[in-house]
DNA sequence: CCGCTATTGCTAAAAAAACTGCATATGCTA
DNA sequence: TAGCATATGCAGTTTTTTTAGCAATAGCGG
């Protein structure tokens, strides 16, 4: 329920971010998806604080350690996206919808269309 | 062009995200909606920080500082975006925009149903 | 006028974060 | 086997962040 992300650090935060986005990585990937990366030995030191505060696991692949959020992708995202409405567009999710379309267009996929199309005749029907 | 956000601190983050909520604030509201909150010293020097950093101006009304975010709300919310989507959707503007769906369903504005139903019908076409 | 409150300027200290280096273990390969 | 590359464990230092406190000024109510 809290807001993971407002309690992390900007090292914490970016590595996250990386682990969102990967799904998991090594210590290494970490260090090189890193914008200004610091020595690998502090990729490892921020990595354990993440896991003692609880944000990331690790488990062993070999010898490495592989790490991947606590938090399901799925709770994550929406955790995300209600931030972002929240800080961005006054909670309305409409005018986010509205930035997304304009950020990618129509690459959308026919299951999406299909359903933002039922949406779209619902909506009609209860406006009548 | 740059992550504005990636490079915040803890703190700094709170109060930009704060910032572009309310879009201007004074010291004695931000304190207010800080979590946690610090004393009055602490966050004026904070905005002060964030004003060295460009992130934020300020102007005078009557005596009190009002701070505002150097980046237009648009741009902000269109950075904002992008990144969620890059960091929990995988790039897919789709997943994210059906991740919308769930968060809020149907509470769209009569404008965005009207731009999703076109979107939907151009599609069709070329999905044809 | 006087005291109270809100506000800024400035200084400095405490706490947290970020980072580095070295020792050590393991596997691989020449 | 000896050397190299890649890992972890740990210990400690430097830098940044976060915070507090005090002086000074302006406005306001009694």
């Amino acid at each position: 329920m809290a807001e993971q992300t407002a309690g992390l650090s900007r090292r914490e935060r970016q590595i996250m971010d990386l682990l969102y986005q990967r799904g998991k990585a090594s210590v290494a990937e970490v260090l090189d998806g890193l914008p200004d990366p610091p020595s690998y030995s502090a990729v490892r030191a921020l990595l354990k604080t993440l896991e003692d505060k609880g944000h990331a696991t690790h488990e062993e692949d070999g010898r490495a350690y592989v790490y991947k959020p606590t938090v399901a992708r799925d709770q994550a995202r929406r955790s995300a996206m209600r931030h972002v409405v929240k800080t961005f567009f006054g909670g309305s999710a409409d005018q986010a919808v509205a930035a997304l379309l304009d950020l990618q267009g129509s690459n959308m996929s026919p299951d999406t269309l299909d359903r933002l199309a039922k949406l779209v005749e619902s909506a009609k029907q209860d406006g009548r």
